[in-house]
DNA sequence: AAGTTAAAGAAAATCTATTTTTTGTCAAAA
DNA sequence: TTTTGACAAAAAATAGATTTTCTTTAACTT
């Protein structure tokens, strides 16, 4: 909706600017979910008028990142068990039903591009900095984009996009630990595999397994700890 | 997200009284699909500041019922054939999912209120208004909230809901036209009829044929005419 | 005549200040 | 001891003014 452009220093507009670094700070579990985000602050923080705030907040909304109540504020978006559960279902439901599309479409262009995003989340990865390379989190937003761009449906994709944001939530809060034990790479080259190898059922398996084994990941990792901290909902 | 309470004309506050007109207006067609929303124009209009109706109108970016271009301010969401097309198919799948489910829990309580739903948007639609009653389309909204009210999947109905008031958009269009061909109880009979059976594949049935029909007759009725007015798009 | 640039007007974006609402605290009464 | 009410502090919501950005128009150059 609103583009960041090359120099995320130098945004289009105020507004723009506090809402890419908010939505940044969201994603990274910067803030505990279901703390207030009060708006003077946010506005002494980012050194802009609480008007600025108040409109990248209600831009957030949209996202789902966080809520608002009428003469409440904001706040953050709250994490559950049952809310990971329900996500990671629904959304194999529809990213595999996108990857269907895809691999039914695609052309050669997609097969490259695809490759290309591939190649480079490796490069990433490889990196001394391994997951937490600043770059992994986009390139791995990339190649899960490429993978699904030949689909047709702008609706099935626009809902697919939703879901992986909500999903990058909770993947992003336990990044910081070390989950050296799963093999992300081969399950990134299992699913490239499969799909240019035009193998949609093989595909499909190993993109679920891929969501189901990083939502296990969460779930074994850190969502007990967060729930817990989540108890003192202290705001900023 | 905002309660607007039973007294439309006292809200919560100002914002949320802007934000319901406005979606309102916007479902009803009143504003030209494209064109400018000019927030002086609309601060004037409804007797406050500025910043109430930028609130407003970045919260109706999250209903995808206006699109915000930075620097350029607020438009109505576009309609096009591809997108009703499009938009109907997705909702098949995730309406009758959502229905299936449904069925598949709902309990004798879920039962009742879908039957008095069914016969409260019997009732509207028998008035000597029809379905320009103004209660129709919240009774209408209503039945097929209850429908699916059973499914277990948070998800599934935030993203049904989502495509509901998308597809309300393109309904009221052409709600004006006398529409009276199509038997729109006896579709909603058969729904009803089909889901108190527990009948899943039937009930599916009979409402991706409503949701059909319903784009058909949107089609076929006013888009045609509608998006060629859209060729003058003056604002407000 | 076509294209480019400059200036003026309009509209969006932003800020500061004010009003309203909520929340937390403390004291008094049951 | 608990509850109730009022008061004070904090935060949200709103208004109005100001600054910035875009768009249009008209003059000017090639």
């Amino acid at each position: 909706m609103i583009s960041t452009g090359e120099k995320p220093a130098m945004s289009a507009s105020k507004t723009a600017g506090v809402y890419t670094e908010l939505r940044e700070d969201l994603l990274n579990g910067v803030y505990q979910p279901g703390s207030k985000l009060m708006i003077d602050a946010l506005a002494t923080r980012f050194r802009v008028s609480p008007s600025a705030v108040r409109e990248a907040l209600s831009r957030l909304t949209s996202e789902r990142l966080v809520v608002a109540m009428p003469q409440k504020g904001f706040t953050v978006a709250t994490v559950s068990q049952e809310d990971l559960d329900d996500l990671t279902q629904v959304r194999i439901e529809i990213e595999t039903r996108c990857l269907r599309r895809s691999i039914e479409l695609g052309d050669i262009e997609w097969e490259a591009a695809l490759l290309a995003s591939w190649h480079r989340l490796c490069h990433a990865g490889a990196s001394p900095l391994g997951r937490a390379h600043p770059d992994w989190e986009r390139l791995h937003a990339q190649f899960h984009d490429d993978l699904v761009a030949a689909c047709d449906s702008p609706w099935w994709l626009r809902l697919r996009h939703e879901l992986y944001i909500q999903a990058e939530r909770y993947r992003r809060m336990v990044r910081s630990e070390a989950d050296t034990k799963r093999d992300i790479e081969a399950e990134h080259r299992a699913i490239l595999d499969r799909t240019m190898a035009r193998d949609a059922d093989g595909a499909v398996a190993a993109l679920s397994r891929h969501l189901s084994q990083t939502a296990d990941h969460v779930r074994r990792t850190g969502l007990t700890e967060l729930l817990a901290r989540a108890d003192r909902a202290d705001a900023i």
